[in-house]
DNA sequence: CTGTTAGCGCTTTCAT
DNA sequence: ATGAAAGCGCTAACAG
């Protein structure tokens, strides 16, 4: 299996008795260059066989026009739509993407940084990992100038921009809903707090049960990873509880959906026992019986923002940092996991 | 944001009067380097903050140590499964993977194979679109001698090795199953008929209703997205049928459950008066009631695989192409969406 | 509008 | 176990 040789824009400038200058800005679409040359360049390129060398291109002008994306796990319609909306963006204004996770590590997340900072990306955003701690893993790339946004599970920094929900009104509107059906004891099934997500949700939480004059008992708060075990688990603990709640709030619909069928199973009537609501909108919550409500949020929007953010840094039109962070808007989906009251 | 200006070999060779040979070699743990030298080398690249240069090592090398790999679509939990595996296999022999989706368009599916081609990749696995044609987009890499290899959705290809289930397989036991429990009128809603997977899922189903002595309904068999809105038209159309199946074999477990969804809440008794199986066994199967019985196969195990049968070509052991292919075993399992008979 | 020159940072011979 | 020299293919800077 004998590779061909490659072209490069040296074998095409000779051919066509002109410079590699040329060739190269003829290639690029340089103004420069008559329309002419760039259609001879051009044919005689596609006609060669020619392919563009990235590597060399990056190592001489030192630009990669690649735009890293960090993010915990690809397990959810959310992080799809999000990633639709960075590609949109990136791809118009021809940048490209390169996706990686952490799977919810911190140790992994780091070993990415390092990785997108040695595949000198122009840029990085990223969604933390369900343990990171401290933000020194991103020093590198602040250092060298590299701008750095975090979208949805954000870290404060002052040289970087956030694009995140209003977290704190998801909860504080997830919980009111359940008040509104009636529910008095209601269970939070949240993740690590140190997550802006999580701790905000659950700041939410306890406005609302505090404006309804409803006790905020720590051990209605339940710190688990929001994934189908921590439903299936959560469940259990909820049943081996003193009393049992009448509403449940949780961060995720699939943790949810997983947890209010565990309840099922054990002959709880859901929503006259217990109210559910879930966190996402996932199609998920369209299928299961009774029908999920939940928090929806715009993910394509969010990623969309995110690239014209970084990309407009790049451009050299605004700057990433932290007073330019944004807060998009959501709302609640009521459906039948919530409606007591007929 | 003034960047600080980049360290190479040359500045740490320089500092530790050795040669930039010495110095890349170190850094890559030589055997020919001793001891001791790397670790004066790594020590004081570490201090100097030297990042490696991907893109002059790449242009020198003319490896990139990256695989690419372009899936339809991220949006299950056997794609993460695969591409789990994959990573696995890929990060134990220091290979790099680039992943991108086709979101099910052979056009770009057709952009994203130039793009790995363009960025080098040593080798791309693929799982094709829905609607893709012909195998000529993958010349370039043919031509080229960059092994390619399909993975779940292959295209036949003497140079190319395919990791498959056994499809065929998998449609006869599902068929077969639903025909053990009563059934006598079994729909198939299934996807492009020119993707290996449904045509052989196709074949199975046909198979096992010829050897109950079923008659197979060229109308039974609904040719689909095999997406969400695909299970809820199918419910419709179902609906709208003449005689009412007893019995509904969908080939992907999400469409499945939206197409139980939309019969339930019109009233369909499942298993009773229709008995579903799915394909997958993605995690909404054990949530959805009734839970949905399904075909498991082994995702994990399939990017493995090929990610291994890829790297062994790339290091000489052994040849890609289509005497190499392999087609991994797959299980029926029984839930409660197809349980007539108690 | 086109060309000349130089060099990005690394690895690969081939020597020693 | 270490080094010298050359060059991968491109583009920035300057020249005309």
């Amino acid at each position: 299996m004998q590779q061909k040789k490659e072209v490069t824009i040296y074998d095409i400038a000779e051919k066509l008795k002109l410079s590699a200058t040329t060739v190269s800005r003829g290639l690029k679409d340089h103004p420069a260059i008559s329309k002419k040359t760039k259609k001879r360049i051009n044919d005689t390129a596609a006609e060669m066989g020619y392919r563009f060398n990235t590597f060399a291109s990056n190592l001489r002008s030192k630009r990669t026009n690649t735009i890293g994306v960090i993010i915990p796990k690809m397990n959810s319609s959310f992080m799809s739509a999000v990633l639709a909306g960075m590609e949109k963006v990136a791809n118009e204004a021809s940048y490209n993407l390169i996706i990686s996770q952490s799977l919810e590590s911190a140790e992994k997340e780091a070993v990415n940084v390092k990785t997108m900072f040695n595949n000198r990306v122009d840029g990085l955003m990223v969604s933390v990992a369900y343990d990171t701690v401290g933000v020194s893993q991103f020093d590198i790339l602040i250092e060298k100038g590299i701008p750095l946004l975090f979208f949805d599970r954000a870290l404060d920094h002052p040289q970087c921009t956030s694009i995140v929900i209003d977290n704190h009104k998801s909860g504080y509107l997830a919980t009111q809903h359940l008040i509104e059906q009636g529910c008095k004891n209601i269970i939070h099934i949240t993740g690590n707090l140190a997550r802006n997500v999580y701790a905000d949700r659950q700041k939410g939480y306890e406005s609302a049960l505090r404006e309804a004059n409803l006790k905020v008992k720590p051990e209605n708060t339940f710190i688990t990873a929001l994934d189908e075990q921590a439903g299936i688990d959560s469940a259990r603990n909820i049943l081996k509880m003193k009393s049992l709640p009448d509403g449940v709030f949780v961060d995720n619909d699939n943790c949810a959906v997983n947890c209010m069928a565990s309840l099922i199973n054990e002959g709880v009537k859901i929503p006259e026992d217990i109210a559910f609501i879930g966190f996402n909108n996932d199609p998920i919550s369209r299928v299961i019986r009774p029908t999920l409500s939940t928090i929806n949020y715009p993910g394509f929007e969010m990623g969309e923002i995110a690239a014209h953010k970084l990309i407009s840094h790049l451009n050299g039109q605004q700057s990433i940092n932290s007073t330019n962070s944004i807060i998009l808007r959501s709302e609640l989906i009521a459906r039948d996991s919530s409606k007591k009251i007929k």
